[in-house]
DNA sequence: ATCCTAAAGGGAAATCATTTCGTTTTGCGC
DNA sequence: GCGCAAAACGAAATGATTTCCCTTTAGGAT
């Protein structure tokens, strides 16, 4: 039950998402990647697999499955969108990653809370969501591992 | 030298861009705007008061002014491009936008740096770069006095 | 086991923000 | 004033993401 080895069919059905071939797939690959993924690189993991999958089918899932909280959305600094298997039952938390060999490493939530606290009794409102994302290099990049 | 007064030729000229109308006029208009524009939008005040301007040049401008540091760019939830009049000059922070009415409150760096200085002593590497922004409704919005 | 219905998938085509290209214009140091 | 690199032009290309509409399928109900 831990990264590798999930309990797939309880996720989606808590999430009212029928388990599909195809979406467990897209699940699978995910929770064995050890980094992130564009949806083009899923889906041509996924022509592997199947005779016949669309773009279209692994950009509804990526987002089912992001907005359910079971994978998460990597904003990268080249503006588009990777993803990341990453439950929010790790509780609610951060990501640094590594923007040449795309490792993430979780980064606990500390003190965005506080500031939202801040904020709110400062000027009122309410915060609805927020982002929060460190960008860079892992060690091994930056020690010239890769590349 | 205030939000409404700056001084654009320093600062173009510290960026070594060329003081040109319309980038000049960019920066007026963002500086007047009290919340963050797309784009487009800003084309089409342009276009009010230039005879040929081209969306191009626009985006041209932004990406240069935004590298400089005296514009910031805004990562809506509707995963557009924004920009806002903010320069380097009052320190590092980050916003919390208004989703509603667009309005941009600085929120003070507070421990981004902290956040940053422990992944670095706990998994080595080097951060180039953090996403921190805070999405929600002003306190305005949130009584109802907009929309 | 079979039915039924809403959810999911297929694929082509549309969308649309953003960038590229090759050319013309212009700010500004000399 | 000259000259040249930077800036701006507009048209066209790009390319990620979404929409459309029709077909298939999962999975609860019978």
């Amino acid at each position: 039950m831990n990264r590798h080895n999930p309990d797939f069919s309880s996720i989606l059905k808590e999430l009212g998402l029928k388990e599909t071939p195809k979406r467990r797939a897209i699940l699978e690959i995910l929770a064995a990647e050890p980094g992130f993924l564009s949806p083009e690189e899923l889906w041509r993991t996924l022509k592997a697999r199947f005779a016949t999958i669309g773009l279209p089918t692994v950009y509804r899932n990526l987002g089912e499955l992001a907005d359910g909280g079971v994978i998460s959305t990597i904003i990268h600094p080249n503006r588009h969108l990777y993803y990341y298997f990453c439950t929010r039952v790790n509780g609610h938390h951060h990501h640094f990653i590594c923007t040449s060999c795309r490792r993430v490493e979780d980064i606990p939530e500390c003190s965005v809370s506080a500031m939202e606290g801040e904020i709110i009794a400062r000027n009122g409102g309410a915060i609805t969501s927020h982002i929060v994302q460190l960008n860079g290099l892992c060690s091994d990049c930056l020690a010239g591992v890769t590349e």
